[in-house]
DNA sequence: TTTTCTCCAT
């Protein structure tokens, strides 16, 4: 039915399960292989398996395949059900096909167990599979069955409305839905995106008479902090206490976290007090989330003080928490703080991991020390952690910036040779790394090879291809694929795409053509031009001289477009100075500068060339004040 | 004996 998903796991088992067999090991082994099972795990399986590890419970699975009477079937589904407790489903799934094997023939739960794991696997055929066999042999699915099936359309790519409809057909079969059905489904709806959905479904299961859970609140909070909206989540927390159910620190954690990431630092610090005055105590989670979310606000006190906390009140920061760190200190740019977490955390035993080493290996590739990001990456393999696809990438990346895109191929090919597949951020990395050093021709080669592999590119992935294709000259190129995008393809466009094509069609003369592009944006209604659009579109016409629509586009923007930037004005104010118009550059610096913006760069040089080049004849005057004017602040 | 769920890092 199927493959044996942990294979190393089982025969490791497997080897322990034979030894006793084994002539070899003697008398007593052979009465241990085919009697009756030791005290010690006729013990562990009257208490329940109670924190039994994953070893010890495959141990005691081959223990109990070779004895004599065999144990129930009610001990195997204890055992199943226990490993399936620390999520390891494709061991169960092994074991179960074990038993099929060895004809120990399988229960209603054993079966229902199978059911669920596949289902947590997503892996819902199987599931289904299942489930018609043990139709076949008389049982009668449960409910507690129709909600792991319930859950395993939830998980499924595509079956979301399936999942729906599958809560009708119980209810039309005669099956009562729990609040575990109503919990499934809700967090199959977030899992699809369907927000309204599942907030409308807690409401109508409120209606039916069910009182939402701790888990539905797990659940809906954790949806709505996942995607920003954390006032309603606040909202539920108030609706939890007015329902008397108690929240835990899961669910201030949950909330506390989405706060941090959206940019609520301050609300999330004070839920922390919150929290702590009601008695609830912070846990590991607590602390790294919201030391993380402080250093990345570049709060480096409050993180500190909140690390000297956290050992204080004897919880242990762990790898997260030093990653965490670590990471946040990388970013910044201080490595050497970031490498003395390192050795602290080397210290307290906690070992680094992937992660880890990933962050150090950023660190020096976002100073272009290359060699170092390598000798990281030497360390890592060393110590036998193994590089993933992230590594890669970030060393790709790297390489790709400092035009070194054969190093970069290099690396990739390293990666494959490894067993490790390029994702869409790694191919888009090394797409844009050909193009950037102006090969076109295997820029398209990578991407040719991305999507015979099999990995989906996304928007950016076109963007990249349009960008580079019109950077380097070859617009018809860019072009054809963009008509292609537009007509042929589901891929969601977005203003960055059009600016794109925008500034190609610009750079390669054909204005108008440009502006064409620009206005059936707005008469299409679909995309609104942003700034950069405007900018564009603005700097376009300057470059073929076309002053007046320029100046139209600026009036435009004023109106009701997006509000002029820096960019806007110093793209205008360059066009009128190169063309020595004086007046019209002192009216809108004066206009630029009232916005509380300031000439820039190339602005001032271009006031400063034109002040050395006019020195000693009559516009002095003018001219001092424009470059007073643009070069103030 | 079986089911749902939620918190941190590249």
């Amino acid at each position: 039915m199927r493959r044996f998903v942990h294979r190393n796991l089982l025969e490791k088992g497997d080897s322990r399960i034979a030894r006793p067999s084994i002539s070899v090991c003697g008398f007593r082994c052979w009465r241990r292989a085919f009697s009756g099972l030791s005290d010690d795990s006729r013990e562990r399986l009257r208490n329940g398996l109670r924190d039994i590890k994953l070893d010890d419970a495959v141990d005691l699975f081959g223990e109990m395949v070779k004895s004599r009477p065999r144990p129930s079937i009610v001990d195997f589904s204890k055992l199943l059900s226990a490993i399936a407790k620390m999520k390891k489903f494709d061991v169960v799934i092994s074991l179960g096909e074990k038993m099929q094997m060895l004809g120990i023939p399988h229960n209603h739960y054993t079966y229902s167990i199978l059911i669920n794991c596949f289902c947590r696997r997503s892996e819902l055929s199987f599931a289904l599979a299942i489930l018609g066999k043990m139709m076949k042999l008389g049982y009668k699915p449960d409910i507690v069955t129709l909600n792991s099936l319930l859950n395993g359309f939830c998980r499924h790519g595509k079956r979301i409305s399936d999942a729906v409809a599958l809560v009708d057909q119980m209810v039309e079969m005669g099956y009562q839905p729990n609040t575990v059905t109503f919990n499934t489904l809700i967090h199959g709806l977030f899992l699809h995106n369907r927000v309204s959905e599942a907030v409308a479904l807690v409401d109508r299961m409120v209606l039916k008479g069910y009182q939402p859970d701790l888990i539905t609140y797990g659940a809906v909070i954790n949806g709505v902090c996942k995607r920003g909206h954390t006032d309603l989540a606040l909202n539920l927390l108030k609706k939890m206490e007015a329902d008397k159910i108690e929240a835990d620190v899961v669910i201030y954690s949950t909330i506390m976290d989405g706060l941090c990431k959206h940019k609520h630092v301050n609300d999330a610090v004070d839920l922390f007090s919150e929290m702590e005055s009601k008695g609830i105590r912070p846990d590991v989670y607590t602390y790294s989330s919201l030391i993380s979310c402080l250093c990345n606000y570049g709060r480096w006190s409050d993180a500190s003080r909140l690390l000297s906390d956290m050992i204080e009140k004897n919880t242990n920061p762990d790898i997260v928490t030093f990653n965490a760190l670590i990471d946040a200190f990388v970013k910044e740019g201080k490595l050497l703080e970031a490498e003395k977490l390192y050795e602290e955390m080397i210290g307290r035993s906690i070992a680094p991991n992937t992660i880890t080493y990933n962050s150090l290996i950023n660190g020096f590739c976002l100073q272009n020390r290359l060699e170092e990001a390598k000798q990281m990456f030497a360390l890592m393999v060393s110590k036998d952690c193994l590089p993933n696809v992230v590594t890669y990438s970030t060393l790709i990346n790297a390489f790709c910036k400092s035009k070194k895109v054969e190093d970069a191929v290099e690396l990739f090919r390293e990666m494959t040779q490894r067993g490790l597949f390029g994702n869409t951020i790694t191919y888009n990395t090394l797409i844009k790394g050909f193009f950037e050093s102006g090969d076109c021709e295997n820029a398209q080669q990578v991407f040719k090879q991305m999507v015979s592999g099999g990995v989906t590119p996304d928007t950016m992935t076109c963007n990249i291809l349009l960008d580079g294709f019109c950077k380097n000259g070859k617009l018809e190129k860019a072009l054809v694929i963009f008509k292609d995008l537009q007509q042929k393809t589901e891929m969601e466009l977005s203003i960055v795409t059009y600016n794109i094509m925008i500034e190609g069609m610009c750079k390669a003369g054909k204005v108008e053509d440009a502006w064409d592009l620009f206005n059936s944006l707005r008469l299409k209604g679909v995309m609104k031009p942003d700034i950069v659009t405007y900018n564009t579109m603005i700097s376009g016409f300057c470059g073929k001289g076309l002053k007046e629509e320029a100046d139209a586009l600026l009036t435009k923007m004023k109106e009701d477009g997006p509000l002029p930037s820096s960019g806007t004005y110093n793209t205008l104010i360059r066009a009128r100075l190169r063309d020595g118009d004086k007046d019209a550059s002192a009216e809108l610096i004066k206009e630029m500068r009232s916005r509380g913006f300031c000439g820039d760069a190339s602005t001032i040089s271009l006031v400063g060339n034109m002040f050395l080049s006019l020195r000693g004849l009559v516009e002095h005057a003018t001219l001092f004040r424009l470059k007073a004017a643009t070069c103030e602040g």
